[in-house]
DNA sequence: GAAGATAATGAAAATTAAACGCATTTTATA
DNA sequence: TATAAAATGCGTTTAATTTTCATTATCTTC
């Protein structure tokens, strides 16, 4: 399935940004980007687009099911596409680096404490923070 | 340990804004506070300060490890006491409630999936987002 | 306990992320 | 291809937070 097709089944019309936007994500080494990431990239590429329509599409987008928006410590909203394979993170408090995981086992006892408190999840985010101990940092903040 | 005593450990200058700030997080029902209700709280009770002050004192105060910053999904950021002992959120989506949790094997998951990635955890935050399905909800957004 | 150095404060202006209003342009459907 | 509905871009606006700077309060030291 392309960019093309995965748009047309959340109802949006197919635009020359959003498929841009979608294929940024897509193409992407880093796989988590702000609207302002965003939005360079597509005026570097010789784009003509505005910033709102970036946060128009990004907030669509996210409501669509397409993206996930995330909440770091930076004060600035960075999405990155739904895989809808669940994971978390583990943020590097040195370069700013995310690597994700899963562990089921996590998994599993963050919806038994829900239900101990009477909860049914909806959504559930788990960031770790530290320093990479092995890896050298990308880059200091 | 009294507010006094708290602040000056830190090294910063015991003021009257800050001591009230302290005293405001001790003895509030709600735990966490932002920059704007702290500044509700101090005006409403005739205390004349600026708001710029209290987004510093909250931010040293947070450097100083008296508080912890939260981002929730709200985009203003939420400060509560550090009361050294960690613990994890349930936040309801549908008031807005935060309820407290801490569980040991979760901790333990943590740390164990922190080493594998060759990170050692600084700091972790846990959040899960659900409905409550036993309480009533407080306040719908 | 007063004097001086230093740090903190309040008010206003500046920044930053994000949202909105509206005239114009595109897309989807007939 | 015409036409309605939706999307876009630009400029403006809002909300949260930060900075600037002149004034004031705090922490030594004598």
């Amino acid at each position: 399935m392309d960019e093309h097709d995965g748009l047309k089944k959340t109802g949006l019309k197919v635009t020359l940004p959003r498929l841009k936007v979608l294929s940024i994500f897509e193409n992407s080494k880093e796989k988590h980007l702000s609207a302002e990431d965003i939005y360079k990239e597509m005026i570097g590429g010789g784009e003509e687009v505005g910033l709102a329509t970036i946060y128009r599409v990004l907030t669509q987008f996210e409501q669509a099911g397409l993206l996930i928006r995330h909440h770091f410590e930076s004060g600035k909203a960075v999405f990155e596409l739904n895989e809808k394979s669940h994971h978390d993170h583990i943020v590097c408090l040195q370069c700013g680096h995310v690597t994700e995981f899963v562990n089921e086992d996590i998994e599993k006892l963050q919806t038994q404490v829900a239900n101990e408190h009477g909860f049914k999840i909806i959504e559930h985010s788990l960031y770790i923070y530290g320093d990479c101990t092995k890896k050298p940092c990308e880059y200091k903040k």
